[in-house]
DNA sequence: AGTTTGGTTCCAATTAATGAAACCTAGTTT
DNA sequence: AAACTAGGTTTCATTAATTGGAACCAAACT
């Protein structure tokens, strides 16, 4: 856990991440108990990271949690970034099309991060869902992007996996996951066949901009019970028109104007 | 801008906010330009923020973004702050049964910052909606919570708005608004008559635990061309019983089970 | 070829973080 | 009531990181 590397930084971070990873409110002698760090620093830690508003302090039970200036910051990181608020449209277009559940999703250090999601039935459940992280082994949208990884990211992906059995069919060992991602290469979309939950099944394709670089990846999802797998295949064509939409716009969105080099002089200047 | 004060922490967070600041990916050079740290040591952050994933980096473009490990972070805030998760149920009921849009907000750094959202033809969508800001002092939401402020943090607050003159019947004036938090402490809830953006007005109530302390607010809006003041006001009741179902929710909270020294060293060791 | 713009690296001076230990303080226990 | 203690907070000499002026490099213009 210690030394993510980064400085001062990265240490606090280390702390953050700390206190996120309980998934409730948490006093100074827990954090210590399960801390690399020693009592003072670690305290000191917490009241920058307090002060700065990233964690925020009960003051009456004495316990730390994330603050909602991360809220904040996220919202400029979703609505900023080359994907999500690109891809909402099409994500829009394509829960109305064929009433599945569909996500979006992108790698974050080895992980999946859900970065956006359209339940047909249920409209609102999703709010808490966007920012959840699952395993990259063993869910579709995990598989595909893994798939279209270029090596040197690869192996750092692979080497966070925690290959744990969630069900019986998930692929547990690294030979296994390799075999799977060069069927997904030769096919150009994965699967999910209850590796991650019994019961779930999912299609999925990555999202490559045209020179092949890996954005994000995309899924529709169902119980067994009342979908199949031939069904969710026939949703293959409309997931991947998507899929080229969003990676054709995402790659036009970087030039809304012709850069010249005394504009962003003058831009700055102004702000 | 400088100097939030809080060491190495503080600064990477100030540098962190100048490229959110930009609602779009930003160069080195433009954040030079218009920031107060010199050349090196601006550099030198922007690596060790990107190489913590606060930053993303475009290898193509050379441009920074804010990253998606914010989103990861945010979500944890999220869920575990101590009203959005339990307001969420009554923002659906009340968003059903009134049928129009309605805002559930927080107050940070003196700025209104939207948590949740319920839209009456739109699902909600993550933090493209939450997660943004507004002024405190010409939003409904924003005035509610004001009035219920303690002195010291309302000075505070106060300190920090612009009074920009967004309308016509914007309060642009520190005086203005202190006779307006008067006249919602006396009636318990707050009007935007149009005082933010033309045509938007709206209804809100503060959210107070038991004990008197200020915990959000929430808001039901509408336009003028679809919906009347009065009509808005015919919604109060059922807005007050859920700000104070919330409220109530808020308080139970926090004791889902009694509290033991020997159980929290427990559970920290098992981590 | 020459020059400007944009980005990166060096390194001695400076500043901040560190952590062991001492110190509070509000509840317990004897 | 005095002694203890768990949980927090502060001190301070030591250690490590940040700082920023300046040099450097690499493209993009001229």
């Amino acid at each position: 856990m210690r030394g993510t590397g980064d400085g001062t930084v990265g240490k606090a971070l280390d702390v953050l991440d700390h206190v996120a990873g309980f998934a409730r409110p948490v006093r100074f002698a827990e954090l210590l108990a399960t801390s690399t760090y020693p009592k003072a620093t670690l305290y000191r830690m917490l009241q920058t990271l307090t002060s700065t508003g990233l964690l925020s302090y009960d003051e009456d039970r004495h316990t730390y949690a994330p603050g909602v200036r991360l809220v904040r910051l996220a919202h400029a990181a979703w609505a900023q970034s080359s994907l999500a608020p690109i891809a909402r449209p099409h994500l829009d277009l394509l829960s109305r099309d064929i009433g599945e559940t569909v996500h979006l999703a992108q790698l974050d250090a080895g992980q999946v991060l859900y970065v956006d999601k359209r339940n047909a039935v249920r409209p609102v459940e999703m709010f808490s869902e966007a920012g959840k992280v699952g395993p990259a082994y063993c869910t579709g949208v995990g598989k595909a992007m893994l798939a279209y990884l270029p090596e040197d990211q690869l192996a750092d992906a692979l080497s966070r996996q925690s290959f744990h059995r969630h069900t019986a069919q998930t692929l547990d060992t690294p030979e296994a996951l390799g075999a799977e991602l060069a069927a997904i290469r030769q096919r150009g979309h994965a699967y999910d066949r209850e590796e991650h939950e019994d019961g779930i099944i999912c299609i999925a394709v990555p999202i490559l901009s045209p020179s092949g670089r890996l954005l994000g990846a995309m899924s529709v999802t169902g119980t067994t019970r009342h979908i199949s797998m031939p069904k969710l295949e026939s949703y293959l064509p409309r997931l991947r028109d998507a899929a080229k939409a969003i990676a054709s716009d995402a790659a036009d969105w970087r030039f809304p104007d012709t850069p010249s080099p005394a504009r962003g002089a003058a831009r700055a200047a102004s702000h």
